[in-house]
DNA sequence: AAGATTGTTGCTTA
DNA sequence: TTAAGCAACAATCT
């Protein structure tokens, strides 16, 4: 890898994830699991529960015990996390969290790079399918899904369905739903102290917003990332409601493509994306008013925003 | 060589 | 009691 980050080109949040998910579900359902390497066991391990060495070491072959033989019938999501259904009364949990990648790899295609499908997104430059393959899952028909990551901050789990009903039950509103109406999203922003920011980031209130469309959801409000929820009016609330939707339906259509400042060694750019107006533009000039974006901190996270279209 | 990158959570503080 | 804030985790580059 020329640049550590060339990684975060691809830095998964509800768009990204949705479509992964759309794209997979074409893919993979309903063939047989035949095997599975698990290159890494900290990935079959959430952060918060590495040190249990005895869930570190049955990690593996539990896993493989539960899986190997049988199939996917369906994949939901949640936020950001995928839910993938098995032929049996189980699930498997798949989070990306920053570096997470699923790729899904034809028959015979692992010297053609060209022919490799990255979660749906066709990449030619993608050079890391083994170093950073963390668990491979191979189907009967000696197809393979990859889950890479880099930094293992990523996991894979495997629950029952009481268990997934408490996991679905810990995030927020899902943003695309009929259930995130005016009304309901009132009571949600009411008397809320914190930042807008932080409220955005917030997945027990709205499911699947990352650092990237937080920002880019408070400069098409008009809305600086620091204004304390409830300092809003319900003008304002609309607008964060509806440039919600239609940042992130667009951001699906255009298939999650998010942010990517990479210049390769012949200093040609990556792709471009055009409806990114904040983020990773600090020191660039506001496509809105010509003034320069800024760069600050807010609720711990790089917070890209206009000083002069935001207030 | 310390600081920064981000998503989530569990602990601390208010 | 509840909400808000923050450290910690992971790998790697500047």
């Amino acid at each position: 890898m020329k640049n550590y980050w060339d990684c975060f080109n691809f830095m998964p949040e509800l768009p990204e994830v949705e479509t992964i998910r759309r794209d997979l579900a074409k893919k993979i359902l309903d063939k047989k699991i035949k095997d599975i390497f698990v290159l890494d066991k900290r990935t079959l391990t959430p952060v918060r529960h590495r040190s249990d060495i005895r869930q570190m070491s049955n990690g593996a072959r539990r896993f493989k015990k539960i899986l190997i033989g049988k199939s996917f019938v369906g994949i939901e999501r949640r936020g950001k996390l995928l839910i993938f259904k098995l032929n049996t009364n189980k699930f498997l949990l798949v989070h990306l969290k920053m570096t997470g990648q699923l790729i899904y790899e034809k028959k015979g295609n692992s010297k053609k790079q060209s022919e490799i499908i990255v979660g749906g997104h066709e990449d030619k430059n993608f050079k890391q399918v083994d170093k950073y393959a963390r668990v491979v899952f191979e189907f009967e028909d000696s197809s393979k899904l990859y889950f890479n990551d880099l930094r293992i901050f990523g996991y894979l789990k495997i629950i029952n369905e009481k268990e997934l009903e408490k996991v679905k039950e810990g995030f927020g509103v899902e943003p695309l739903s009929p259930a995130m109406s005016p009304a309901k999203s009132m009571a949600m922003f009411k008397n809320k102290k914190t930042t807008i920011k932080a409220f955005l980031l917030n997945q027990k209130n709205i499911a699947g917003i990352g650092n990237i469309y937080t920002d880019e959801i408070c400069f098409a409000c008009g809305i600086l990332p620091t204004r304390k929820v409830n300092t809003l009016n319900k003008k304002e609330i609309e607008l964060i409601l509806k440039n919600t939707k239609k940042i992130l339906k667009l951001a699906i259509e255009k298939r999650g493509t998010t942010f990517n400042n990479y210049r390769d060694s012949n200093g040609n750019k990556g792709n471009f994306v055009s409806f990114l107006k904040v983020y990773g533009r600090q020191g660039q000039k506001c496509q809105k008013c010509g003034g320069e974006i800024k760069k600050i901190k807010v609720a711990g996270r790089g917070t890209h925003y206009c000083p002069v279209c935001q207030s």
